[in-house]
DNA sequence: TCAAAAGTGTTTGTGGTACACCCATGG
DNA sequence: CCATGGGTGTACCACAAACACTTTTGA
C-alpha cells in the first residue's frame, strides 16, 4: 500500500526544420542499456525544480537556447521562442531495464536558424530526419511517433507551425514548411487566403530577394499566439 | 546529477451525469494533509503495474466499476465500458506538502446508471456538482478545472459524450446530456441531424414510453468509437 | 528574352445556423 | 380534448476546394 520508489526523467521530442525536412534531435547513448543506440534527450527530474524547467533545462543543455519564461514578458524583440509542450507520461513497468522509471515526454518546436547550430559542436547529439529515424532506445520510438502525430494535428487549428520558421519569412516558405510537416501538397492560392484571413502574420514592408520574382517577407504577430478558436484554421 | 526520490500517484477525475448535472466524484480525507478537505481519488502507483493499471484501479476501488482491457475484446452484451483517458501531469514543487510527489491525472466517464450506486455506500466518497465545487485539496481544484475543460472541448470532435449515458437512450436524453455538460442549449433540429448524419448511432427499434410521446431508443455503434476525421461533428 | 518564383479571382459544393409547426400518447 | 414531450424541413450564408494565368526580377 505504501509507496514504491520510482524515477521519473523527463525526455524531449525536438523538432526543427532542416534541409527542408522535418528532423528530431536525438543522442547516442553512451553506456548500457541500448549503448550505442539513438534517443531522445532526457534526464531525472531534480529535486527543486518543476516539470517545465527540467524539460527547458534539457533543451538549453542539448540545443543551447533558452526558453524564456512566459512571466518575464515577450524575449527581445526578433527571438522566436521555441515552443514546448506537455506530451504524454509514459510508465509501463518494465519501458526500462534499469527499474521502474517513468518519464513525462514533452516536444518542442525550435525555429530553423537556431537549430542549424543546435547540436552541430561536438557532441553525440545529431538531427535526424522523421522519415527514417534510426533504431531507438527505450520506448523512444513510439514517443516520437505520438509527437509526430501531436504537431500534424495541432497544426490543422493552432498557429505552432510559426514556431519552426524565423522571425521573418515568405508565405512560400511558410506553405513549405506545412508541407514539408503534413506530407501533402496544398493549393497556393488556397493557402495564402486562409493564412491571410486568419489574421496571424502581417507584412513586414521588406522584401526577399532570391530566383524570382522578391517575395514579401511577414512576421508572425504576437498577439495571435493563443490558440485559435473554433474550426480547423490552416490547411 | 542523479536522481532524486519522487513518489508518483495517479488520481483520478470521475465524470458522471446525475440529476440533470454533471458531477464529480469526491473523496473526504481521513487525515492531514488538508484533512477534512475534499480531493479527487488517486493513490500510488504499485510496483508492477502500469500507470493506466494504476488508474483503474483507482476507479474500480472507489467506484466498484471495472475498465475491461480492449484487449480482452468488448465486454459482456449491454455493459457501457467506462471511458478512461490520461489528462496531464501534475508536478511542481510544493504541490504536495509532504514532499515531492508528482501525480498522472487522469479522467473516467461513467455511464449514467453505473454511476448511481457507485460512492453511494458508507463510503467518504461523494458525486459533487461541478457547478457548485467545494474546496479542494492540494492542486485538485486545477485539475479538475482543467479536466473539465479537456471534456467539453472533445465533446466537440469526437464521440465520448455516448459514455455518460446508459446503453440505450433517446435523442432528447443525449442532447440534455450534451447541454448539461456544455453548459449552453442547443437547437433540437440541428442537433438530431447532426448526430444522425455523423452515423454513430443507431436505432434499436424499441420506444421508451412516456409523459408525452414514446421516443425512438438508440444505441452507440460499437464500430464508431474511433475518433472522427475532420470538423466539428457535434453542436 | 528566358527561367524562376511570386502573386492573384472565380466558381461550385458542402456544411452550419436559424427558425415553427405537426404527431403520438396518457390522463 | 388537452398537456407533454417527440419528431420533422427549408432557406440563407460562410467557408472549403478546385482550378490557370500574369507579374517581377536576375541572369
Amino acid at each position: 500500500m505504501s509507496h514504491v520508489s520510482v524515477a521519473v526523467t523527463v525526455d524531449i521530442v525536438i523538432f526543427a526544420l532542416r534541409d527542408n525536412d522535418l528532423q528530431v534531435l536525438l543522442v547516442k547513448r553512451k553506456y548500457p542499456p541500448y549503448q550505442g543506440l539513438w534517443a531522445i534527450p532526457g534526464g531525472y527530474v531534480q529535486a527543486n525544480e518543476s516539470l517545465e524547467d527540467a524539460a527547458a533545462r534539457e533543451l538549453r543543455e542539448e540545443t543551447g537556447i533558452s526558453v524564456e519564461n512566459p512571466a518575464n514578458g515577450a524575449a527581445h524583440p526578433g527571438a522566436t521562442v521555441p515552443y514546448i509542450e506537455q506530451l504524454y507520461t509514459f510508465g509501463d513497468p518494465g519501458r526500462d531495464p534499469r527499474g521502474r522509471v517513468i518519464t513525462v515526454a514533452y516536444f518542442a518546436l525550435v525555429p530553423a536558424p537556431l537549430a542549424i547550430q543546435a547540436g552541430s559542436d561536438a557532441s553525440d547529439a545529431e538531427w535526424k530526419p522523421v522519415r527514417s529515424l534510426p533504431r531507438m532506445a527505450f520506448d523512444h520510438a513510439q514517443i516520437v511517433r505520438y509527437a509526430l502525430k501531436r504537431l500534424r494535428y495541432k497544426l490543422e487549428y493552432s498557429a505552432v507551425g510559426f514556431q519552426l520558421l524565423p522571425p521573418v519569412f515568405t508565405l512560400s516558405e511558410l506553405q513549405r514548411a506545412y508541407e514539408t510537416i503534413l506530407g501533402e501538397t496544398l493549393d497556393k492560392r488556397n493557402f495564402r487566403r486562409r493564412i491571410l484571413q486568419a489574421q496571424v502574420i502581417e507584412e513586414t514592408g521588406q522584401y526577399q530577394a532570391g530566383e524570382g520574382r522578391p517575395a514579401m517577407l511577414y512576421r508572425f504577430r504576437e498577439d495571435a499566439v493563443a490558440e485559435v478558436k473554433a474550426r480547423r484554421l490552416f490547411p
